[in-house]
DNA sequence: CTCCACATGTAATTTGTTACATGATTCT
DNA sequence: AGAATCATGTAACAAATTACATGTGGAG
């Protein structure tokens, strides 16, 4: 079997600095749930995987609290992997949205009901867009480290971060143009009414 | 089984007008491939299931070229299970960008490689901007239909195509600032070296 | 006569999630 | 003592893709 977006996932969240299952677990959940996410589950087989091709090594550590952790790090052949695989054109993204499921049919519901529901995605969306900011703050002290590497790290972070305020910005941008339209639809089928 | 998100989808294009199993799986490919995709190995079985629930019902109509299609539409019961779905709050996106994953390495690359990729990367969205542009002026039209079903289909589809263009336009502007960000971090690793 | 678009389906495989299983440490 | 967080794993299941399988009709 070949490497997969999983596999390079991890190699990725590693290439940051050293990580336990645990805390590529948590960092897929909290800082890259906008692009990547994978739970525990996919992780610890597939860390198991990159050990076995020598792509990565552990040290076992203790826990502050609670049981005895696995830390990773990449290997040189690990990180020469990744960023061969990093300097190669990206694949199309895959998105799986529901909203525009459901926008797709909003024509056919009450526009009262519609603009509730948009009004509560704007809401969802703007919360989103303040948290992804959060991240960009801290990615922005990193980005001026002296440590090259802490630095060259921080800039990635810093633009997958800015990556995910644009997308809320425009997706609550988007909100706001839905509700207008399903107003602007109402009165017009109320002066053909 | 319950009815999942596939389900939902097949009912939603059918909503738009009635559909064969091909049909759908050219609209999901060319219309709703930034929100929703499936094969059509995943449509036919699903049809067949939606109609056994009676939620769906096909006509066959012989084809201008090819084989007998089936002409699926949707019930009554397959409206009122749509519009009560539809009318619930939609799930989280879920995306999987591989763009973003790389770009978090984008510090360790050569400014030049990455700029070069970014460049590449823009150059696609501003494209598949001009696409779904495309999309919402087809749309624009239909939503001036006298027929209101016909008008709030087309609603729909304009309100999906906007957002395919809200996308492109939002991640052209992440790759030039990204280009800038890492313009300015080359020229500040010169500075330190 | 071969390739392509139309058209419908199934089978095998891959991929990822949910649930299961275990255990340490801290807080209430 | 019970819940929550930390921590690592496996097993059963669901979801979706790729490949397989078949067939029509038109264009070059």
């Amino acid at each position: 079997m070949q490497l997969t977006t999983r596999h390079y996932g991890i190699l990725a969240s590693l290439a940051q600095e050293p990580r336990s299952g645990y805390d590529i677990a948590q960092w897929f959940a909290y800082v890259t749930k906008h692009f990547c996410a994978f739970g525990h589950s996919s992780i610890y087989p597939t860390l198991a995987d990159l050990e076995q091709r020598g792509l990565v090594t552990y040290t076992e550590m203790p826990s502050e609290q609670g049981p005895m952790r696995k830390v990773y790090r990449l290997t040189p052949a690990g990180q020469d992997a990744l960023l061969q695989w990093v300097a190669q054109p990206a694949a199309d993204a895959e998105v799986r949205d529901e909203q525009l499921l459901k926008a797709l049919c909003y024509g056919f519901l009450p526009a009262e009901r519609a603009i509730e529901l948009l009004q509560g995605a704007r809401a969802r969306h703007t919360e989103r867009q303040a948290y992804y900011e959060e991240l960009v703050r801290s990615a922005e002290i990193a980005v001026q480290a002296d440590d090259p590497h802490v630095a060259a790290a921080a800039l990635g972070r810093r633009l997958t971060a800015r990556r995910g305020v644009g997308v809320q910005v425009s997706y609550v941008a988007w909100c706001d143009e839905a509700i207008a339209a399903i107003e602007a639809s109402k009165t017009r089928s109320q002066r053909l009414g």
